[in-house]
DNA sequence: CGCATAGTTGACTACGCTCAACCCTGGTGG
DNA sequence: CCACCAGGGTTGAGCGTAGTCAACTATGCG
C-alpha cells in the first residue's frame, strides 16, 4: 500500500489528510516537538537525522515516496529525531488519532502499516550492524554485500563517494583506501564505480 | 499485552502455540534459517546478535519476558540474525500463518503488536544513534542520558561494566576511562556505580 | 586469610581522521 | 584543437583515540 496515495486509503482517513509542501532543506519536524501528526511522503525525500550535543550529525534513513515518516511516534508523544526535506518534497499529514482509529477499524490498512514498520525495523537493524562494525574495510564490504543484488554479484555506485562515506559514517579518504584494500585482498574487483564481489 | 501469556491471547492462537525450553547458551534460531515461527519470551532472556565474517559479534538487543522475538520475520522468509538464550529460557512459539491471521482478525491484538514493533523500532533507532557516535566518551554520556530517568538525573549502573561496555560496543577499559574523563570534564558526578548527570 | 572477580591504570599499537598535495576526467572558451 | 579550470577521487604524512595486553587495586566470599 502506498500511504501517500490518498484515494487508495480508507475514506475516513482521506478526509482527515492534508497536504504539505516543503522546499529543499525545510524542516518537517524537530526532535522533542509535540507529535500530533504522522506523515507520508508523496514526492521528494525526507531525511531523518539527529544532532548530538557536540554537533555530530547522525543519519537515520531517508524516507522515499509512498513510505511513512516517523512511524514510531504513533505510540510516543514527542518526535525523537529531526526530519528535513532532502529536495523539494510533498507530504501528506494525518492526525495521529485518525490514523490510530483507522488501524483499529481496517485490518488491511493495519496490515500494510505493520508490513511497513517491520520493514523499517529490519532496515534499521541492518543499519545497526553496519554502524557497529569498527573496521572501515569490513564496514565497506558489508555495505557492498548489502546493496548488491543477490544473483548478479555486481553493483555500480551511483552516488558520489563523499555521500556514501557519510552514509557509512567514515571519511571519503577512508572509503577510498578501504576499496583499495578490498581489491588487494581479492574480496572485490573494481573498474571505476563498478564493483564485483568475489 | 503480554505475548507470552497464552491464556490472555485470542483462543485460536492459544491452540496454535507451543512451548519450548532452552538452556543457557542454546540457540533458538540462526541467521538465514527458514523462518516458520515467531516467538515470545515467557521467562529468561533471548539475545539477538550477528556474527560478521571476521568474527566480530554485533549485539542487537535482548528480548525480555513478555516481548516478541524477531518480529520482522513475519514479513520475511529467513531470520536475519541469531537468537541465543542468555539464561535458561522458556519461549512460546507461534506458526507465522496463525499469527498473521490473528493480526487481521483481532484489532486489539494487532494494535498490541504494532505498539510492540514500534517500540522496538524506536529502541533500535536509539541504538543506531549510540553506535554512530565515534567518540567513546560522548557515547558513554549519550548512554547515561538515555538510561537516566528524566526527573531525578541519577542512575545506578546495575550491570557489570564489562556488559555495559559490550552493549556500547567498546572495551571495558575504554568505558572506565570515559567515565573518568566525564567526571574530570564535570559532565557527571560519580560515587562507585551511582552516576549523577550535571 | 587467601582467592576470585570486577574495575582501574599504564604502555604500546593500530586504525581512521584531518589536512594537504596530487591526479584524472569532463566541460568551457579562446 | 588545445589550454585551462573545476570537481571528484586518490595518495601521503602526522596526529589522536580506542583496542589490546598486562599489571595492579579493590571488593566480596569461602
Amino acid at each position: 500500500m502506498d500511504f501517500s496515495e490518498i484515494n487508495q486509503l480508507p475514506p475516513p482517513l482521506q478526509s482527515a489528510a492534508t497536504y504539505q509542501f516543503l522546499t529543499k532543506g525545510q524542516i518537517l519536524f524537530n526532535r522533542n516537538e509535540q507529535a500530533e501528526r504522522i506523515y507520508a511522503v508523496k514526492s521528494g525525500q525526507i531525511r531523518l537525522l539527529h544532532h548530538t550535543q557536540t554537533g555530530q550529525v547522525i543519519q537515520h534513513y531517508v524516507v522515499q515516496p509512498g513510505e511513512l515518516c516517523a512511524e514510531v511516534i504513533l505510540f510516543l508523544d514527542r518526535y525523537t529525531c529531526c526530519a528535513i526535506a532532502e529536495t523539494d518534497t510533498e507530504v501528506v499529514a494525518f492526525p495521529k488519532s485518525d490514523f490510530l482509529n483507522m488501524l483499529q477499524q481496517n485490518p488491511d490498512f493495519a496490515l500494510a502499516f505493520m508490513r511497513q514498520v517491520s520493514y523499517r525495523l529490519h532496515m534499521t537493524k541492518m543499519t545497526v550492524e553496519l554502524r557497529s562494525i569498527r573496521s572501515a574495510t569490513e564496514r565497506v564490504l558489508h555495505y557492498l554485500q548489502f546493496i548488491t543484488p543477490p544473483e548478479q554479484g555486481t553493483v555500480t555506485l551511483e552516488k558520489p563517494f563523499k555521500e556514501i562515506a557519510t552514509e557509512l559514517g567514515m571519511s571519503s579518504e577512508a572509503l577510498s583506501r578501504a576499496l583499495n584494500q578490498l581489491e588487494e585482498q581479492g574480496a572485490i574487483a573494481r573498474q571505476k564505480r563498478r564493483i564485483t564481489l568475489l
